[in-house]
DNA sequence: TATAGTAGTTACCTCTGAGTAAGTAGTTAC
DNA sequence: GTAACTACTTACTCAGAGGTAACTACTATA
């Protein structure tokens, strides 16, 4: 494998990479709750309202893991639990914003009857 | 439902066509090899070395009926296939280069050992 | 006659993503 | 004492993504 295939390698498991963190049905949808503040688990349930606590907090921990959001333990009665979005997370605007922008030129393309 | 939830749920929307369409383990493979233009069905696959022709047929046809790539058959003895980018497709230049980006980024983040 | 190159298809299997329904554990309000 | 709110967890199920191996069909070459 010469150099250029190196570095084309590199790039394809990169976009593997962000695309891993991005894929599901939940994950935008939960980090664009959370670009919107810091929120409660209840929050981002009545946010995204056909979740189930099994997907949120199942999503939720993937997306701490790669270390996304934040988690917060709160010692008050009753406990409560806050989200928030990292810095890392908050870097995903751009990537977020192309998404929708190709998301909505794709819609107008493909979606319109004729042609 | 508000005005301001139905535009957020066409951004949902719009951004989960989006996903769709890029999502699985072959989809980005395959775009980045056409857009180093034109290519037959065994190109490809020798490019993305590990696919079966199972899977680059089935991708092929998936996006084709995206309307992201466009496939001709030539009359030549044996019969040739050509794979080229549709304008949609080439669409996507930004989109690939902001995951590209993020991933990248997100590499340095999440994969560096300190912090 | 057999092998290789064109471009796929088909059958079968497995593993993961996502859904439903119910349970857990502690506190507070009626 | 029972219902409701906090934030989950567990068990079971189903569909779809992806993989392997073999097969199809036609032509050219050794």
């Amino acid at each position: 494998m010469n150099q250029k295939d190196q570095v084309c390698q590199y790039k394809l498991m990169a976009s593997r990479d962000a695309l891993k963190v991005i894929q599901g049905k939940w994950r935008i949808p939960i980090i664009i709750a959370l670009m919107h503040g810091t929120k409660r688990f209840g929050e981002i349930q009545r946010d995204i309202s056909d979740i189930s606590p099994k997907m949120l907090s199942q999503e939720l921990k993937a997306l701490e893991m790669n270390k996304i959001v934040k988690r917060t333990l709160h010692d008050t009665m009753p406990v409560t639990t806050e989200y928030t979005l990292t810095p890392l997370g908050e870097s995903m605007t751009n990537l977020l914003n192309e998404i929708l922008n190709w998301g909505i030129h794709f819609r107008e393309e493909v979606l319109k009857p004729d042609n």
